[in-house]
This record gives C-alpha cells, sequence and structure tokens, in this order.
DNA sequence: ATGGGATATGTAGCACGCTACATTTTTGTG
DNA sequence: CACAAAAATGTAGCGTGCTACATATCCCAT
C-alpha cells in the first residue's frame, strides 16, 4: 500500500528487475532477524538452535563435528565456533571418542532437550509466517519450486 | 541421484520435512558463496557489489549512508564497514555535504563504474543459475511467490 | 613396525551482519 | 538566542560465515 517506486531507498525500479538472489537474500536475513529476535530471550540463536536440533533428531547416534558441519552446510571452523558457545551454555556435551581418539562425539544435554521442547512450537511457528496467506497447494508448489532452485545451485560449484 | 536419505548427514527425514527457513538459509548462502567466489578475483564481495551496484543505479543522485542502509536492509554500522573498505579500495569516495554537514555524500568512482561494467553480465548470469532448469512461466510463478514471502516478512516484524 | 598420506579437529584472521552506546550536527521551540 | 530533541554518523564488541594454515590421530602399504 506505501510503495514509492520512485524514492532513491527504492533499490530497483520494480520488482521484475530485482535480482532472484537478492530476494533470496531478503527473505534470510528478515527470517533469520525474527527468529534471532525471539530466541535472544533464550539466549540462543538461529545457527545454535539449528545444531542443537539437529543432536535432538540423532539423539540415538553418535555424532561427530563433521557430521553437523555436513548436515548443515557449514564448514569445519564454524562448527567448532558454534559448539564452543553450545558448551558453555552447557546445550551439547563433548567428548573425545574412547574407540577413536581423532573423533569428538557430541551430544544434547538435558539442558538442550529442554530447549527444543519448549521452542520446537515457536520455530514451527515462525516458519509458517513465511507462507501465512498460502493456500495449501501454493505452500507445496513453493516447495517443490524452491527444492529445485537447490538442486541447481548443489549441481557444479 | 545419490540421495543417501537414512544417512545421519541428512538433517531431516525428507524434504516435505524441511522447514522452509532452512531451504531459504541454504539458497541463500549457497548462492552468496558462488558469487563471492566468483568475486573474488576481483577483490571484491556480494555485499559490496551491492553496494556499487545501488550507487551506479542512482549516479544522478546525492546519496547518503542512510540511503544505503535503507535501500540495501542493513543496519548503519553495516553500511559505515562496508563503505570503509570500498573507500580503501577506490571504489566509492565519501564527502561531507557542504550544506549540511551531518549528511556524507557517497559517490561511485570511475574505478566503481569500471567494476559494474566489467561484472553485470556476470552477476545475471549467476542470477539465471537459481532458475536454471525452469520455464519462463515457472521464473514468474517463483517471482510472484518470493514476493509474497517477502511481504509477509515486512508486515508485523 | 613404521612412515606417509588421509582424516578430523584446531587456530588465526577476515567480512559482514547485529545491538548498544557515543558523538556530531541540525532543527525546532521556549 | 539557547538549549533540548531529533537525526546522521561513528565506535565497540559479538555471532556466524569463510579461507588458509597447523596439529593430532589413524590407517595402510611397504
Amino acid at each position: 500500500m506505501t510503495c514509492k517506486n520512485t524514492e532513491k531507498t527504492e533499490f530497483f525500479r520494480d520488482k521484475e528487475h530485482e535480482p532472484l538472489g537478492f530476494k533470496f537474500r531478503l527473505i534470510h536475513e528478515a527470517f533469520a532477524k525474527r527468529l534471532n529476535n525471539q530466541l535472544r530471550e533464550e539466549d540462543m540463536t538461529f545457527s545454535q538452535m539449528m545444531v542443537v536440533s539437529y543432536l535432538w533428531e540423532n539423539r540415538e547416534k553418535k555424532i561427530t563435528q563433521k557430521d553437523i558441519s555436513e548436515a548443515l552446510h557449514i564448514k569445519h571452523p564454524t562448527t567448532i565456533g558454534l559448539l564452543k558457545r553450545l558448551e558453555e551454555k552447557e546445550m551439547v556435551k563433548v567428548v573425545v571418542d574412547p574407540d577413536n581418539r581423532k573423533y569428538r562425539n557430541i551430544a544434547i544435554t538435558q539442558k538442550g532437550n529442554d530447549f527444543i521442547r519448549r521452542s520446537d512450537d515457536r520455530r514451527k511457528h515462525t516458519d509458517k509466517t513465511l507462507v501465512e496467506s498460502f493456500s495449501d497447494e501454493e505452500v507445496v508448489l513453493l516447495r517443490n519450486l524452491l527444492d529445485r532452485v537447490i538442486d541447481n545451485m548443489s549441481n557444479a560449484q
């Protein structure tokens, strides 16, 4: 309603000219910002929540730093930083694998379990705000299109 | 083709359970990574290119730090950091507005113009790789769905 | 058994996003 | 005019991503 396309604060002449990469950037940054704002009262972040969620999903398995890096598509120094902060908060515990000392076994703690139980509903709710006005069919359509975009990006990097 | 959904390196049981926020994060990170890899030989980054492109689009107007922050949806300390690095590379020049000393007028330099001319085609090409396998109608459909997502995110932050 | 390559983890340093607070300059109102 | 509020910019410090290089541990072939 308050669209001012001729103002200098608008980057592109119109939405048709706005590159897709910029749209994706906008959406990701806005979503991460919103989720981080909600998580601040828990002293947690979007990325930290992803790690803890992954550990919860795989609580029956032995998980290494490398597993986390691959699942979350982040490089291992990033993982190390995340785990350092999560360990300080006692959300995870890291132990050297007794069978093979080059591995670190990463596990979720009770405090981490409590956090997941508390925040899982809210996480799902925030995810739904992305497609607030969409019909079920439109959501399916969007998911399929996004999966194809992801496919394009993972092939031939 | 090499899909191993039961492996522990896969976060979610299947794509239908993967939150949309995670899909958007994946796409944005992969796209930014690819563009940054291409820009490395120019000693530039995705974010820096956005600033220079904005200054090029608005080369006829007086542009302040605040204008850049609003157009790119970033906070002003982020803008200051980007401009500092761009000024060191002589891609932009910053001068105190003689009419009102609380403003800084930011302008693109000749070196910035050359960069834009050199890299605009490649930027568009990289943008197209996102929708490589899409028909024209599917691209339009995706753009419309993304615009609605952006709308959802900008309302009621 | 042992030495070299492979694998996993660790460290340093940077870019870019943020919040919170500080400074500078203008604006507006008594 | 003077002073307080508003607006623009600046600084400090942190989280999360990266690359490049370093270290630790294991595995395997000779």
